[in-house]
DNA sequence: GATGAATGAGTTTTCATTCAT
DNA sequence: GATGAATGAAAACTCATTCAT
């Protein structure tokens, strides 16, 4: 059944709550209650009440940020042309994101790395990442076999793309003079110059 | 019966311990008692006899962490020619290190992240993070200048070398099957390509 | 079952307990845990939830009794004629006040002497005493420029006044089959000889 | 069998320190640690191997303490005349040991307190606290039937007395600048009018 | 459906005391 | 005798979750 209009926005109030607080103190750190003040709630019952369990609500930040990212990514990337423009264009998004949602990629860098492999309510978050990833590599190996992309190992390049970006992303976070647009710019040379095909 | 540890056999017996719980079940879960069992402890009271807290604990494996790693890095690096070779070397030995230390670096991935700025008791640690990278990007750019390096801007690239080895490191622990040589080699591919001033 | 309280009324449940407990063991023997057993409550966590801490819980105890100490003295105090009359009436009232609320006051002599002034919370408790003894020394001076008080430091008296009733409070505790009254009066007698204009 | 000297010493050492700890922070804050740091002990074990446990060391320093006041307090008060004369020989001397001591009377004040009657061990104490007490009354009483004395409750006066010195003493404490000497003269004009037989 | 008081297991930390050396 | 590492109980407090209303 669906959700009431009231009942789905009370989840979207602690979601935002909860992705303030994943940003300000850290994964470790937050906790029901920290989240229940920051979304002006009286009681942490209420966040029970209204999601499974701390990790239902996790799930619940990192399905929120994905969402909100693949809204803003998608359409940047379908509009580039080429693999090399689309590698391009996803990397300049990803940085770009950080502009617009300032925590929301903050908030999960926290989660992700803190739900273990144990918990099998992730499965399918990690295997959706885990796909994700594995899309990019194999896209990356059918642009190799094309000649669009030069030889290299696509798991470490795929890899080393996203911990990059991560890195920019935190970095940012204790710099946030930064402008983000040449940031975006120069990390899609980076990674445009060791993808390229040899001339 | 029970053998005697002296103070600084027992506080490295604890630090063990923690890096290893802090590799398996991250920060966020990481407590003195899952410590205490995994050093063999009887109490978690001990824990606190050896250390001031657990800021003092985590500080220490971050410590013991660095200890390790620069007494395997900094030989490779140096008997590297060249910065192109120094690059490559501090890329490859940094990977390198997780098939010696399997969980150091795991550990000292969970302890950084989680410790904010606004604990002053950390400055020192941050600081000599902070100021590790940034020696990195003034050697960079001190390369550049000499035409060992094309033009870049050298705090992405610093940021994004970091990065793609921390990605590599935590995905390697997911899928530890992966031979480390070739992952390390292709790494360094990867910012030799990056970086290498053009032909 | 279990009876659901509302909010103040488990903290003054709480309080009362605390009161109950001071009186009893003594300010460096009370527990949480022991408070818990006396008030029937089934965890201490009880009183953290209610409390923000050991200190505030100590805060609302000294509130409690100053609340219900004013609240028979006063009147009384008002009741009396002139300043050697309100002197008498202050120190009956303080008597009489053991056998209405035997361990309220011993539950205050207990808790401010073992909040030392380095704690900023108990400024206003330790300014507001203060204030009320300097009011009292400037009372008596005033009483002694318009000769119904005969020469001497008030400041001493003050002290001496305050410390012969928590002396007088604390002994009869030890010994609680004295008869309250003639305690009241003799005290009373004592200090106005000490007070009283020379004929 | 009698002490060495230097277990004597150590033991001297530790009870000094205990003091100083109790004076500056209160009974309920004082531990072992916090004594054997003062003392410039190395750990806390020293501390119960020359004391049975806690109680044995802090009626130690009770014990230390009476031992000083009477060294003082007594040549003072029998080289004074009459019953009149002791009287304010006992205060006067009683406040001037805070210029002398100022730590061993507050030091008192914070053990005695939390010693409560159930301890057997401290029955000594008390009892010959009591025996103190109930002898000044004894010889307040024939100095009232000598004629000496008017007449009051001995019992109030004494317990009187006890307090407003403890007061002072605690009062001085939280205002060291306040000249003692003025302060002893004026208490003990304060008692010898309550009990001056009337002209 | 919604609330917030209650719960009890969990956290880190401090305590006085013990015991092998 | 003397030491200091080890102990384990107890401390205050936080946590996610439950449940009567």
């Amino acid at each position: 059944m669906g959700r009431t209009f009231t009942e789905s926005a009370r989840r979207t109030q602690i979601v935002q709550g909860a992705i303030e607080v994943l940003a300000e103190v850290g994964y470790a750190k937050t906790s029901f209650a920290k989240i229940a003040k920051q979304a002006g709630l009286s009681s942490t019952g209420m966040i029970s009440y209204h999601f499974a369990g701390k990790d239902d609500l996790m799930r619940e930040v990192a399905a929120e940020v994905m969402r909100v990212s693949q809204a803003y990514m998608l359409p940047r990337i379908e509009q580039a042309e080429g693999n090399r423009g689309r590698l391009r264009a996803y990397i300049e998004a990803n940085i770009e994101l950080l502009a617009v949602y300032p925590k929301h990629l903050a908030a999960l860098l926290e989660v992700l790395p803190n739900t273990r492999g144990d918990d099998p309510s992730w499965d399918g978050y990690h295997d959706s990442l885990h796909t994700v990833m594995d899309i990019q590599q194999q896209r990356m190996e059918e642009a190799q076999k094309l000649g669009e992309f030069r030889e290299f190992d696509a798991w470490v390049m795929v890899t080393a793309i996203r911990g990059a970006i991560d890195a920019v992303v935190m970095r940012w976070h204790a710099e946030p003079h930064l402008d983000v647009a040449p940031l975006a710019r120069e990390l899609a040379d980076l990674f445009d110059r060791a993808t390229i095909r040899e001339p």
